[in-house]
This record gives structure tokens, sequence and C-alpha cells, in this order.
DNA sequence: AATGAATGAGGATTCATTCAT
DNA sequence: CATGAATGAATCCTCATTCAT
């Protein structure tokens, strides 16, 4: 989008990045609610304020949409981890602030869901593989290596190699936990989400003496 | 079905229950590939050696054979955990076979992919919740509480109620850990995931000394 | 189609040919007046007392259907010009069957047509390349070689040669007049069109002495 | 467009003419190319270096834009036919000069393919008859009459109606030859398609004594 | 029980056209 | 004059479901 010399956008670019942004928060709710299949681009146009027109104006086609909603979200997501730690000035400190962050995801009904929702997709589209690929990259956060050196100690391969995987586990841990919250919620509140989770990362990441 | 006085079922009889057993299995391999709207029926019958008439024969619709699956393998999963645990004679074997059983999920490829598939569907389709609850509650064991309770030891009110909470979890945290695979191999390994089924039900479950 | 032991088709059968006749019929009215991308598959399934998803039954899609009609007319046009050189017995009597059956296509208001629009779709979608020149092919008569030259009498190479840029000349040439004639009737009634059809006959194959 | 009072073009004025001389050059390009319903305005408009607004400012629409560009088309070939019999001072050398132009017709490839698009345009939107009727007189030279009367000599009542005939004829044929040779260029090269036109032509206006 | 032709509703996608800038 | 985001109507195609056999 090219700005005007001052910098700013005119009118034009204005309502342009309305319409983008209304697109994907109508596109996260509907993906979400109905998943991907079930979706209906009339719906979420419409809840938009737009028609389905619009959605093709700014997105390829269907999966394009739901494709650029990941990687939408997921640059939040990350950005929102990684302010959380740069705030901590020691190991403990960033352990906790990144036990904290992973716990109080216990709160969120959407990302969770919506992180399942297109790893099936992508189970069962292994054609788009490569932009699937690149969106998942994205889920790591730049620097993981080092960040991770400084939360969780200096560790030796055989540690490391442990802690990538329990690093691993992480999301989809949650992500199974919340989709049964919303089946069930009386066997898992939220507040009963939060309690494992914390159990869990406690184990998966023993403080260190 | 009406078997023969002597219990044995005749020849149409036979078939009838090969037919209905294909298609099940194929049904399985179909929803758990393609997810409950992806899946075709033309593709599940001609997989069974069959043809959509068939289908229709045995089920009532799409939902109905995607029902009568989850339940058939509910019951097959709740049978083996309960001959598992059935050999034990004390608290410490039956908890160890209940981990065994347990990490032991991180082989099958199957059954969490279709318990997820299962849980979004009825998070989007709250219409069919009266089966979709009875077919919930099949996925607990009969007895469930004495069953605990020789497993885990008596407990007090708030512990069970913390027992419980983790029973929930079980299933939820295989079925993120299985797609989580299925996605990046790399990563999570059948045997990293058995790793920390380990770990995340000693966590859940402590050891009673 | 399986034909019962007594090689009479059953009432599916004969249910299901009679559609596949009337689609062929209404789909050669509708893309003769409409042309193939103004053609809709809605109305040719109307008109031929079907829904849309007759069409989809018997034909993989539009470019099938035309395709098929294409294959479809092309056999009976065959069939009949055969028909009526095998009636003779000298090459005079040939060449007269031959000019008469050519001035005689200016009575056809639709198989001209149908043929540029078919030679236009081939220009426009190379990619069904293989199909379309298989359809060609059929346009020609089997043993075209010896047809001809019991028509027309034996040839030097050059006179050959001649005689076959004057047989690919001849349907290319009617195709355009009829075309013309649609729109503009009073230049070019269907009697001027006979009158110019013999003329350009002898021209491009001269009656032997 | 108004001109300055020195009749020349100022620099906006020579922007505006060239956006409509590229616009007509691309839209041949591509209706010839695709077809009426298969062409694109987007893709005629970037293939002019603008975008589709500038067709809207240049042309009504799309239909008006195929019929502007017929006009235009027809108006050049008027010309060219009129200049090239216009330095022949008697009927011989006039009936060569028009036998000359029409067999060179084979060397163009798009011209034959625009007029018969337009007039499976025209058999298909008799709503548009006026515009259409009005650019089809365009097709015929101004004085045609006393030019053919130079041409081919005076003729009785019946001779004319038989000139006028094969006077439409020629445009056709030479369509459906084109076409033709599009598809089988090896049956119908250019050079072929030269040798029928003069043999052709020769048929239909025997040379006089 | 099983077939498969036919239905018909539904949804993604395309593209000529409009309009504020 | 020219832009291009947005519209919205139009249409192909899919697929669960039905029903005569």
């Amino acid at each position: 989008m090219r700005r005007m010399s001052n910098g700013i956008l005119n009118k034009h670019q204005l309502r342009t990045e309305e319409t983008h942004a209304r697109l994907l928060k109508a596109a996260e709710e509907v993906f979400v609610r109905d998943g991907y299949e079930g979706a209906q681009l009339s719906e979420i146009s419409s809840l938009a304020g737009r028609t389905k027109g619009a959605v093709y104006a700014h997105f390829k086609n269907k999966e394009d949409l739901f494709l650029a909603l990941f990687e939408h979200r997921t640059k939040q997501y990350i950005d929102r981890f990684l302010t959380k730690l740069e705030g901590c000035s020691n190991p403990q400190q960033r352990r906790g602030a990144f036990r904290e962050f992973y716990v109080e995801l216990a709160h969120d009904r959407t990302w969770p869901i919506l992180t399942l929702e297109f790893k099936l997709y992508s189970l069962r589209h292994p054609d788009s593989k490569e932009r699937l690929r690149n969106a998942f990259e994205m889920t790591k956060p730049p620097n993981g290596e080092a960040l991770y050196e400084q939360t969780f100690g200096p560790l030796t391969g055989e540690q490391r190699a442990e802690r990538d995987l329990s690093i691993a586990a992480l999301g989809p841990v949650v992500s199974g936990l919340i989709l049964e919250s919303h089946f069930e919620p009386d066997s898992l509140s939220e507040d009963g989400i939060r309690a494992l989770l914390g159990r869990i990362f406690d184990a998966l990441f023993p403080a260190r003496p």
C-alpha cells in the first residue's frame, strides 16, 4: 500500500485497512464457531458489514483468508509473549512470567481452537504445506533458543532435547483442554484448567534450585 | 437382528453384519483423514466395497454413522481399559496399569483424532446434544468412582475434585499431542509423546507413599 | 450398462437412456442458441425435464457434456454420409451423391453452428486438446482415402493434395455461410446457399470427363 | 474531443487518444483470443497498461467496447479495400485487384475471427440489433453498387442477384477457413487457403471474355 | 439389503459495473 | 481522465439424501 508523502493514509486507504481488519475479525469468529468447512464466506462478510466480493478483493479465496487469519493472530500472540518476557531481569522471573503467560491461556476460548482447526486443516490439505509450514514457523519466537536458555538456564544436550519436547507439548495441551471445556464446562472450568496448566508446566519445567 | 433358533446367523445375516462392520471401518478411516464435513459417503461406501445405498440401509444419515462409529469405538476402548485393570490385585498395580494404558495411547494415531473431531462436531451442532451427551457418557467407565477409588485410594472431597479434574484432562491432552505429532513428527515422535504422557500422568496422579 | 440376460434393458436402464438422450438434445439446442459460455446448465436440464444434478450424473461437467454432444452428432453425421454413398455403384454416382449431400447441408441450421462453436472452443481451451483431437478425427469418415478414391478417381500425388485441401474446406465453408444466413437471411437465403455450395463444390471437385 | 484553435491536441488530449487506441488494440487481441464472453475487461485494460476504470472512461460497457472495436476495424478494412481499387482504370484490373485483395485475406489471422465472433454475438443478442445492423452496414463499401458494376460490368437483374449472393459469401467463406486453419494448420496452410480462395473467387466471379 | 439415477439445496467463485477519490 | 475497492448477480459444481427397482 502506497502511503502519501506525509506517511498518512488517504481516505481510500483508511477504508481499505478497516475492511481488511473487519474481515479478519469476523473470520476469526466464524471459523472458530463453525470450523473451516462449515464457515460461510457470506456470513463472514456480512458480519464484517461488507459483501462476499470484499473478501475476494482482500484474499485470494477462503483458504487464503484462513491462513492470513492464522498468520495475523500468530504475530499478535508472539508479540504479547515476548513483551511479557522482556520486562524480566533474571531466569527465575522469566520462568515465572512464562508460567503465568501459559496458565492464563486458560482464559482464551478462541486462539487454542483456531490452532486446532488450523492443524486439522493442514493435516487434510497437504498441498498447502509450503505456506502452512511458514505459518507454523511463526508460532515459534525468533531467537527461541537464546530466549529459552535465558529462561531455563544452560542445559546439556539431553536436557535440551527434553526441554524442546516439553515446549512442543505446551500448545497442544492447552488446545485439547480448551476444546474439552467447551464441551464439558462442568468438568473443566476455567479455573480448573488454570490449575492443570500450572501443574503440567511445573512437571515439564521443574524449577531449578 | 433375529438369530436362528440355534443362535447362529444365516447367510443373509452374516453378509449384513459384514457390511455393517466394513462400513464402520471405512468410516473411521475417512472421518479421521478428511474430517466430518470433508468425509464423503461415496468414498466411505466404496472403500467398504459397497455403494452409498448401503450406508442408508444401516444408518439413518451421515451424522448417525458418525455417532455410531464413535459409540462403537468407545465401547472397545472402555473394554480394553477395564480388561487391563481387571488383572490387578492392589492399588499400586492398578495405578501402574492405568499409567501404562495411558502412555501407550501414544501409539494410536486414530482414536485421539476421532475424539477431537467428535468434540468439534458437538461444539458446532448443539442440536444433536442429547445423543452426543450419551455418547460422551460412554467414554467414562461404568462404576468409575469405585474403580478410581480402588486405583488411587480413598480421598478427601477436595482431593477427589482434583482427581476428577485430572481424569478429565487425560484424554484431551493425548488428543492435542497426537494431532501435533501428525503435523510435526520431528518435534513430537511417538517416543517423545510417551515420555511426556508419563511425566504428565505422574504430575496429575502422584504416586502415594 | 449391463443388459439383462435377454438383452433387454430394465426399467431403470430405460429411464437412464432416455435421460441421456434428452440431455443431449436439450444441450444441442441451448449450446447452438447461446454458445458454450452463454449456455446455462440449468436451462439445458430443465429443457430436458430434469434438474441440474442429472447433468452431473451423466457427464463430468459442462465441457464433458459439450464434447459428448459433439461426438454424438459427429457419429450421426458420418453415418448419414456413408449411408448416402453406399447406395452408389460408380464414381459419377458417388460424386453426385456427395455433392447432393453437401448442398443439402444448406438446410441444417444447427450442425454447422455447433461445429463453429466447437472449433472456437478448442481454439480457446488448448488444454482439452487430447479429447478435441479425437473428436475431430471422428469428423473424417473411416477409410476416407479409399472412399475418396472411389469417388473422385485415382489421382496423382499433387492432385491428391489438392483434393484433400478441398475436402478440408467443405465444412468450414458451410459453417461460415450458415452463420451469415442466420444474421442476414435476406442476403443468404437457404436456396441461395444451396446455389453457392453447388458452385463451390464444382469448382473444388471438377467433374471428370 | 475539442481541439485547440490550431487543431493540435494538447498533452492531455494526446494521452487520452493514446489510451483509446491502446484499449482498442488490447481489446482486439483479447476478444479474438478468448471470445466475447471469455474476454475479461481486467485483462484488456492491463494489456493496455491501464486499469478497468479506463475502459469505462472511454466506453459505456463491455458491449460498447466490442462494437466500437468492430466499427474501428471495419473502417480500416473498407479503406484499404477502396484504396486498392482506386488505382485501377478498367474492370479487368479492378477484378484482379479485388481478387488479390480477397486472396490475401488468407494472411489475416485476426479479422476473420473477429468477424465470426461478432456475428455469433449478434445472433445471441438480438436486443443489440440496431447498432449491430449499423455496424454491419459499414462492412459494405459506400456506393457499392456502382463500384461492383465498375468491377464486374453491367449485369441483368438475375446476374446481379447472383453477384450479390456471391459477394455476400466472400467474407463468411474466409472466416470459416481461417478458423479451421487455426485448429488444423496442417490441413489448411496459409498457402492452401490462398489457393482455395482463388479458386472459389473465380468460380463465383467468372472472368468475362 | 443394496443399487445408483436423480434430486435440490447450498456455497465458493467470477467478473462486469459502480463510485468515491 | 483514471484508479481500484467494493458490489452483487450469476453460475458451476458438490454431495447428502431419496426412491423405484
